[in-house]
DNA sequence: ATAGATAACTGAATAATATTCAATAAATAA
DNA sequence: TTATTTATTGAATATTATTCAGTTATCTAT
């Protein structure tokens, strides 16, 4: 049993995948090479970043998703754009970001179940010193990623 | 002046990427073959929803991100969930969800600059009867679709 | 308005890559 | 154990991306 599976999983959730150029060329009924022009200009425009996969979340037990807001003790544990990229390590973070309003992080959390996501929190108050947090829980994933579900 | 860039990002959101087996089979030591077998089962098992891109959204013209979290009248507009369905047809929004909490809705924007954004609450407002509007400005995106930036 | 320069587009040839197939091995069920 | 399904793999094939060179269009400065 080599778990082939889990590994690509985690390899597609930040790239290892690449444009279709045939396929688009068909849909947008222009020259192949004229599509691989433009796709590589995009790169080195640099307005891609990756191409990567969107996974239906419960089939790969991850299906627990969930917002959190909260703000962290700068004291000891640093500014809040240091604590956000160690935050952003974490392959159970979907994404990281530094709000206005009354707490300084937003962060879209996905694990397994409810006490992954518990184990998940407290480790966060622990580790990166959060406080006034908040947590939204996702009732139903609409869409994803731009992509609808 | 085709503006393929345009169409391509439009594509790119959703889909129009394919995994790169070689690269994959390389970087995990396997057969190529085994790593196709494999990337097929995860998609039979309806694990993989798309491959698509992620972007530098500044640089294509989507820099102003937020966070709204609304509530529906639903007497004249319907279920959270249908509403929900519907906006999520708008390629601005990169995510919807129906949450717990005070909010019904937590949705993710992508515009462009703070005009949009504000043009994009009126419109929704007028349109789904949202209420109670929070908007959590996103100051800086530290990471996206579990894509780091 | 026009010449010169740069960027965008494209077809034909080539290179790279994915996919199929058939055979084997491993895991699971009876 | 034995039968059955699932997973792995190498060799052959099919598909697809990429390069290249020529053309056309767009932009820039006079």
């Amino acid at each position: 049993m080599k778990d082939i599976g889990g590994k690509l999983v985690g390899l597609f959730k930040e790239g290892y995948c690449t444009p279709q150029v045939g396929r688009i060329a068909k849909k947008l009924q222009e020259p192949s090479t004229t599509i691989h022009y433009n796709i590589k200009k995009l790169e080195k425009e640099d307005k891609i970043k990756a191409y990567k996969a969107v996974f239906n979340y419960k089939n790969i037990g991850e299906g627990h998703c969930a917002y959190l807001l909260a703000n962290i003790a700068k004291e000891k544990y640093g500014e809040p754009e240091d604590v956000a990229q160690e935050i952003a390590k974490s392959s159970d973070v979907e994404s990281v970001d530094i709000i206005t309003g009354d707490h300084e992080l937003i962060i879209k959390l996905r694990v397994e179940d409810i006490d992954a996501y518990y184990a998940w929190t407290k480790m966060a108050i622990k580790k990166y010193g959060f406080s006034k947090i908040i947590s939204l829980t996702s009732l139903k994933q609409v869409k994803t990623e731009f992509v609808t579900l």
